[in-house]
DNA sequence: AAAATTAATATGTACCTACATAAAAATGTC
DNA sequence: GACATTTTTATGTAGGTACATATTAATTTT
């Protein structure tokens, strides 16, 4: 008889999981020590505290030192999403991915563009309007300011072959950043673009980037209509 | 002098990050092995593979055994959302909340229903919807069904005096959870009851949860206009 | 009794060792 | 030479020890 398997954490974890689920551990409640739970389950405390580490940052318990760990009474509903470059996605879908650029101009930024930032004092900035299409039908709008005091290098590429998403994605990392999801009605030139209807409710992902403390870009892009976000596993 | 303070894993993963970012580590490259990467900062492998665990997390990095630590090309944007019940989204904005409970049935599910179960046959389930209010105005308009099969004791609670977001959160704990974000049109009930124009876009988080194979519950939260979804630090 | 200080305690982290595991690289077989 | 098998190797994980750190609890001081 082989009952010598060893407790992975991830066994421990489960197993604490499920003691708070069929509320052996209910929430509000103080777990025993993690040395405790050790000696119970026959393991070591390491291995506990990698299991506990996995549920606090699952948003299932609360730890804290000398506190000891309490079960969470308002669990939140923790998602995590991945935004990938937009042809990655599109092509991923299975589907043929095409991009287009509408404009590029070098022009002053709006107020509303600087607060994205954080930043008081405008400045002239790379600003840039693409199309990306799957299977020749529009999929999302984006409308990007590229702060080139960062990022001047982008002046330089041609960004009728490649789109900035892609250049920016591969050739700027960031350290910081805000992403940001609501909805919108389409607009005349929305509408236009994207072939919808005016007034079509449009799903908009805003993203804006730091390295450090200066900014590097920030997007507004706006999907067709039915685009749909799936939280990962 | 004092240059004995040990180096911690964050500070590794900083150390890291900071070489991916400035290229020492370019995009596709492999990492030199945990141990080389350990005895070069003068600390543990434990350390190391705690930082990289960090990075990998966080996307920046892909490991595989035996293949090694590699920049990923594509990096992707990953963002963490928060989603708590709403009467305490509502209070942390500082406002006052409310609730109204709008209808209450028992009826058979639609098919559009048992498909985010991800079921073929239709059931009979509670079907519920309610609007909750910050500050006397309306704030999101919930339509939900749960399943009396795997939470029969739904059936006994008041739903005029405590909304069944809030008694799930804090009674059915659940072990997979799919949520899905997306913008759409007020249709006339919408409209009405959010006291927005028709065709107004309303931003729209769907959740779906399960106890094991089991459903518990779908709900659609279609918000006011104006709502945004900002990540997690 | 209130305030400041000290002790106790549960989690957090670092180090080292040993072995597990997956995947690539090398080797052997037909 | 194509395919199957073995070896090698880098990451993954468990165990154990020691000490750090943040809080709470207890104690002393004013």
């Amino acid at each position: 008889m082989n009952e010598e398997t060893r407790l992975s954490w991830t066994d421990v974890r489960d197993e604490v999981r499920a003691r708070i689920l069929n509320r052996t551990y209910a929430p509000g409640d103080r777990l025993p020590r993690d040395e405790d739970i050790a000696s119970e389950l026959g393991c070591a405390r390491t291995t506990v505290h990698r299991a506990m580490q996995d549920l606090s940052l699952a948003g299932l318990v609360e730890r804290k030192r000398k506190g000891g760990t309490h079960v969470r009474t308002d669990p939140v509903t923790r998602a995590t999403f991945d935004i990938p470059i937009t042809r990655r996605e599109v092509e991923q879908r299975g589907s043929k991915y095409n991009y287009q650029l509408i404009s590029r101009n070098f022009e002053a930024s709006p107020i509303s563009i600087m607060a994205r930032f954080g930043l008081q004092t405008v400045a002239d900035m790379l600003h840039v309007k693409a199309l990306h299409l799957a299977d020749n039908r529009p999929y999302i709008l984006e409308d990007r300011w590229i702060d080139t005091r960062s990022t001047p290098e982008i002046l330089e590429v041609d960004l009728t072959r490649e789109s900035a998403n892609e250049w920016l994605v591969r050739n700027k990392p960031y350290s910081r950043v805000d992403v940001r999801f609501s909805a919108i009605n389409a607009d005349g030139e929305n509408a236009d673009y994207l072939e919808a209807p005016t007034g079509s409710a449009l799903f908009v992902i805003e993203r804006t980037t730091w390295i450090g403390p200066s900014p590097i870009t920030t997007v507004q892009s706006v999907a067709a209509p039915g685009y749909q976000l799936v939280a990962q596993g």
